[in-house]
DNA sequence: ACCTTTTGAGACATTAGTGTCTCATTTAAG
DNA sequence: CTTAAATGAGACACTAATGTCTCAAAAGGT
């Protein structure tokens, strides 16, 4: 991944991933020399590091998965009632939305990530086995479905903070809301 | 649009387009040559009607956007119940999800397609007002919410079917079901 | 069967981005 | 302060795709 003559700078790694993020974000097709130019950084240093543009990006792709990992783990507890891990995974998650929505573009055929990916997805199923369990979801639903339907409700969420019309905290809980309930539901 | 001094062929015009659609499904972005040689017709005949690229897939857009709205426009009537009609444009919308999976990805800020995306954009907005009117959704929900909802569970309709795990008629009940009443709901 | 027009094939110029390399400058560690 | 190593700037070759053009061949209407 990284090249071996030249050690990088902790400072300069640092740089350029929070440009790539930054910048791949507001571009999912923006250019080494933008990425460069954004981390205030020479576009050679950038190839001597990131030896390719996938490497760059794969590089990134790891961080993004970690850190949700990271945050999720640390707002969820084992034994935890599933619906109050639901919920606690959404407000985990949520907040990332702006740093890493460009990556559900086009990479995720990334073998790289497949692996990173895959504990997320098992994190999932087990939610949802837990919460057909305890009875918030149907069991004839197809568990696929399930899944789908939170990682949909993670990006409508992204989405809605974005545009500024629901906070963090709003989102989270109509998400939770949405899954279980349906939007026929009044809240007492 | 389309140049002056040629007039294309009816077979021309369609194979092109038919090729474009399947090639830019599999592939975002695919290239010109590929999409020529998919449609067994030279790249410059390419060129000569549709000048650039972006011509080539607003075209396709335009076309994507007609034919959802008549889909939508020739299973639903005036007065229908608002499930109904949501039941309806589910529908009728998820078999197009094949064709026209790829321009959900980055093709949104083409001018020529806001127009089209208006009316959908209108038609769903009428239909949150009255799913909200006759009680099937919550009024405390902010429609755009709502609108959203809709939009990812034809997505995640479009995915399971391809993917094959629900058939189309399935996917059209489950994404009702899902908008409504949630995951939790058994039906009778 | 004739004549007009579209088409196919390929050459061509152009552009944009990638990745490599060199060398002078800067940085940081000892 | 000295020195080894990382960085910045820019030149360079290479690739891939776009869009233009020309001319011979094929197609279609009358």
């Amino acid at each position: 991944m990284s090249a071996k003559k030249h050690v990088i700078r902790p400072a300069t790694l640092e740089a350029i991933v929070e440009a790539a993020i930054r910048v791949l974000n507001a571009n999912a097709g923006a250019t080494m020399s933008e990425i460069a130019a954004q981390a205030g950084v020479g576009r050679a240093t950038l190839h001597r590091h990131f030896r390719t543009r996938e490497d760059l990006i794969s590089t990134i792709g790891v961080r993004c998965i970690e850190e949700m990992n990271a945050a999720v783990r640390a707002e969820t507890t084992e034994g935890q009632p599933a619906v109050d891990r639901l919920r606690a995974m959404f407000r985990a998650v949520i907040p990332l939305g702006d740093r890493y929505n460009f990556l559900g573009a086009d990479y995720t055929d990334d073998p790289t990530l497949s692996q990173g990916y895959g504990t997320q997805l098992r994190w999932a199923e087990t939610l949802v086995e837990d919460l057909k369990e305890q009875g918030h979801v149907a069991r004839d639903i197809p568990s696929r479905w399930v899944v789908a339907q939170i990682d949909q409700l993670v990006w409508s969420a992204w989405n809605a903070t974005a545009e500024g019309y629901l906070t963090a905290d709003e989102a989270t809980e109509l998400a939770v809301r949405t899954l279980i309930d349906g939007l026929r539901w009044e809240p007492p």
